[in-house]
DNA sequence: CTGAAAGCGCTTACAG
DNA sequence: CTGAAAGCGCTTACAG
């Protein structure tokens, strides 16, 4: 019964669907050869240019699929990797997908998504089911994976010391000087910073390089003009309590280099409502140059993170991975070069109206 | 060699992974009985508590996890989705994605994604080659998916008329009236309408609803005053476009209704480049709700999709079909009610300045 | 140049 | 209550 019902709406399904079997007695060929032909094997095994016309032919006209399933079990290659993010619904993820989307569905290959939304538990047991859904390599954005895995491992801003990890990494020392240094030229030298939430594995790398940037160009950080995310809600509402806890130090600044976009527009948002324009009062700088960022009142100076391009070059790193030796692996760390945009959230410093920094 | 080769690197893989096989051998316990215990059926079976127990535990203490390919291809059973998206990278589909995620996995289900870019070649292969990865049903976002498949489909936002697809859609009619009530209320009486691109399916059953409602409310629609999104880009240029067009004819029009917040946004751009300020002189009214549409400046008016609840409705939807015969499914489309948020980009009409309606 | 047979790692009638 | 054996649909040594 239960059998009989998973064979009428079971994986078989439609109508149109013929195996190897079947497309072998049609043919009167072996399944052997036929699976030689359609995967590619032909000229090895020097099959007839007869035979392979044929096979093909059939294949078309029975619009024959091989079950992939089958070939992968068999064959110990399932042409799907799986891919960790911290939540698919933020741009960053999505971008970085989207350009890994673009390189393995060229190459024939699928992936898995899974979003762990920090929680430690999920980050522990999803790549264990990636291992049994017989993912054949990872790419983690954003996630650290503690395990030693049994395939190889691809981090996108997520820097782990494994042998079988390599990773995307910005350049974040020239990504801090092309903000340090934009802000200086303006004339900025009281200038803030909201840091990265610390579940987030950019923030560390990301703040060592802004100070030593910042001293290389003679720029002092105030501990007092350092504010850091703290919760984990995917709009701009940290952005705005950093900002808020910020102001109320009372300290002057008259710049904030934010730690990304959403937090940049949060702190206008937020700098706005208490009276400070941006940049009139305050420069703002953001990271990543999301959707919105060129978008929004005013535009955002910002960083620039080539996503896409991070998501092609982790997807065609584990490709390489997986069709090479361990000798074959990068050694270190690949590099991505940061842009930087000039918007209109930044302007040279101006005295800030005198009741602005004892708002509550 | 080859085959040595992968055997190395293959999906057996590292040093931890145990098999049914070795499970068996170990305990001296059938695979047959181990397979019952750890799928859940031990009671149907009547299966000892000791026996189970101490499988349980050697699962544990081994690390057993069942290899989902070869269990799978016997069972017909994948626990495996297909979406497929326009465009991974566009906030509308991930939204989405993230509503069916939180309600596979907690299903043991996992999902491939796939983008097509709107490109018909992709459109026309990717349910084909989806069915090749054995995916029991699939969940098309805004896809039109022509082929009738041999699983169950479920449509969000792309309507069709089959018998294995259920639509989950959004009551246009509710969203119209919404809108253009609170356009009228402020009393704007001269509407101008950006539509969706053609491709999208949503376009026509809004469009339609919009007209039903405008007749309703005695809003009258001039057809000068309807443009139409042209392009794919990702990101506000359609929208820009879209609205320069629209003042080009050079018709007067104290408010717009644009098909979704990305056009709101180009459109009021656009606006402020040449001298029109929203809300002062032209209102504009969103639909979606996107993350940026509250950062915006000014903070948008727009009819609100709850695309994360589409989402966990069109998955548990799907596995519901999946659970139960066809006549169990839903008979129509399910349908989902659209939220108004009044924010700062809708005022009353005011005259705006003479020469705004000649610029080239 | 081609094919028969084994086997990937599971689940499931079938038998007891 | 438990297990031996068949089989899911492929690929791949192995043999000719």
């Amino acid at each position: 019964m239960a059998e009989k019902k998973s064979a009428e709406k079971g994986l078989s399904g439609g109508k149109e669907k013929t195996d190897l079997k079947t497309l072998a007695r049609h043919l009167d060929i072996s399944q052997t050869t036929i699976s030689r032909v359609l995967n590619g094997t032909a000229a090895r095994y020097r099959i007839s240019e007869a035979t392979q016309q044929r096979v093909l032919e059939a294949a078309r006209k029975f619009n024959y699929q091989a079950n992939v399933l089958a070939s992968s079990l068999r064959s110990k290659r399932s042409r799907t990797i799986g891919v960790m993010v911290p939540e698919i619904s933020e741009g960053y993820s999505s971008a970085v997908l989207s350009g890994i989307e673009d390189e393995l569905l060229f190459a024939g290959y699928f992936y898995f998504v899974v979003s762990h939304r920090h929680r430690t538990e999920l980050l522990r047991q999803y790549p264990s089911l990636l291992l049994s859904r017989a993912v054949e390599g990872i790419i983690a954005i954003d996630s650290d994976i503690q395990a030693d895995l049994s395939v190889p491992v691809v981090a996108v801003s997520g820097h782990r010391n494994r042998p079988s990890v390599v990773n995307i990494e910005l350049d974040h020392q020239l990504a801090a000087h092309h903000a340090l240094e934009h802000l200086k030229q303006l004339g900025h030298r009281r200038i803030a910073f909201i840091k990265g939430q610390t579940f987030s594995s950019d923030t560390r790398s990301r703040w060592r390089a802004i100070c030593k940037v910042a001293a290389e160009l003679g720029l002092e950080i105030d501990p007092q003009l350092v504010v850091q995310l703290q919760d984990d809600g995917p709009g701009v509402d940290s952005g705005r309590t950093a900002t808020a806890a910020l102001l109320e130090r009372g300290q002057l600044f008259t710049a904030i280099f934010a730690f990304n976009d959403l937090a940049a527009i949060g702190a206008i948002t937020l700098l706005r409502e208490t009276g400070l324009e941006v940049p009139r009062h305050i420069s703002v700088v953001g990271f990543d140059d999301i959707l919105g960022a060129a978008t929004n009142n005013p535009p955002l100076t910002t960083v620039r993170q080539p996503l896409k391009e991070m998501g092609r070059v982790a997807a065609k790193t584990l490709l390489h991975m997986l069709q090479s030796s361990k000798d074959g692996w990068p050694k270190h760390s690949i590099r991505i070069l940061p842009g930087f945009v000039e918007r209109h959230s930044t302007a040279p410093p101006a005295v800030p109206p005198r009741n602005a920094f004892h708002s509550n």
